[in-house]
DNA sequence: GACCAGGCACATC
DNA sequence: GATGTGCATGGT
């Protein structure tokens, strides 16, 4: 039988929930440390956590320069600025519409609650932010957990599409699971840390876009590979 | 030209 | 509670 894709010879190690710490610093050696969030600002992470909705990270960076160049990329900036405004603005990110409205809500709830600044928002006891960020219409779980590990500096676990993609093949959880399942599991197998979450999620990002395309298969030379591993 | 990308809300069953 | 659908652009 005749295929395209190349073979692999080395075995898919099957990880445990143990294994996770493990794993961190696997890719820690391979990688080094990954220096995220790719954004100069919190307000940037934010921004990019919302543009970033079931895109690919380049057509967000094109839309996070486009609101640059127009000096809106601080909330007092973006927030007078009319929805087709914005949603011109950020049209290379994709569901521009939508996403206008996600990034208007969000500054609503901003100032708000934190007379948008973010010390402040910071200073809110991690459970409260996250709940508060759930009930603005346009941010789900994984945007709130990346504003609240990235630009709020609260450890929690953001789970997306690369961490389910990642360990899910390696038999860690089923793919089908909840989100809370999947954070559950990471944040009582790795040790509550910002810095820890924060880089472990960056290796699975870096690790997915060297290794784990859904399209692709490049998975010998890839550290979770055995004898690598 | 098809397929995919770091979600989320909402309708329906 | 599970499943399906709309939202939209740009790279491969």
């Amino acid at each position: 039988m005749k295929s395209s894709k190349p073979s692999v010879s080395v075995k898919l190690r099957k990880f445990k929930p143990a294994d996770l710490p493990r794993v961190y610093q696997v890719l820690r050696s391979a990688y080094g440390h990954q220096q995220w969030w790719p954004g100069e600002t919190p307000y940037e992470v934010i921004v990019g956590a919302v543009l970033t909705q079931n895109t690919a990270w380049l057509n967000v960076e094109k839309a996070l320069a486009r609101l640059k160049e127009a000096d809106a990329l601080t909330p007092e900036a973006m927030r007078p600025m009319t929805r087709a405004k914005l949603a011109a603005l950020i049209r290379s990110a994709g569901y521009h519409n939508v996403k206008a409205d996600r990034l208007k809500n969000f500054l609503a709830f901003f100032y708000r609650e934190y007379k948008g600044e973010i010390r402040l928002m910071s200073k809110e006891r991690g459970s409260v932010l996250r709940r508060k960020l759930l009930e603005v219409k346009g941010i789900g779980p994984e945007t709130a957990d990346s504003i609240l590990l990235y630009a709020a500096g609260k450890p929690f676990f953001v789970i997306d599409a690369y961490t389910r993609r990642i360990f899910s093949r390696h038999g860690l959880v089923p793919n089908m699971d909840s989100y809370a399942a999947w954070q559950t599991l990471f944040q009582g197998a790795v040790p509550s840390s910002r810095a820890i979450y924060n880089d472990f999620h960056a290796q699975i990002v870096n690790l997915a876009k060297r290794h784990c395309r859904a399209s692709r298969t490049l998975c010998e030379t890839c550290p979770l590979y055995t004898p690598s591993f």
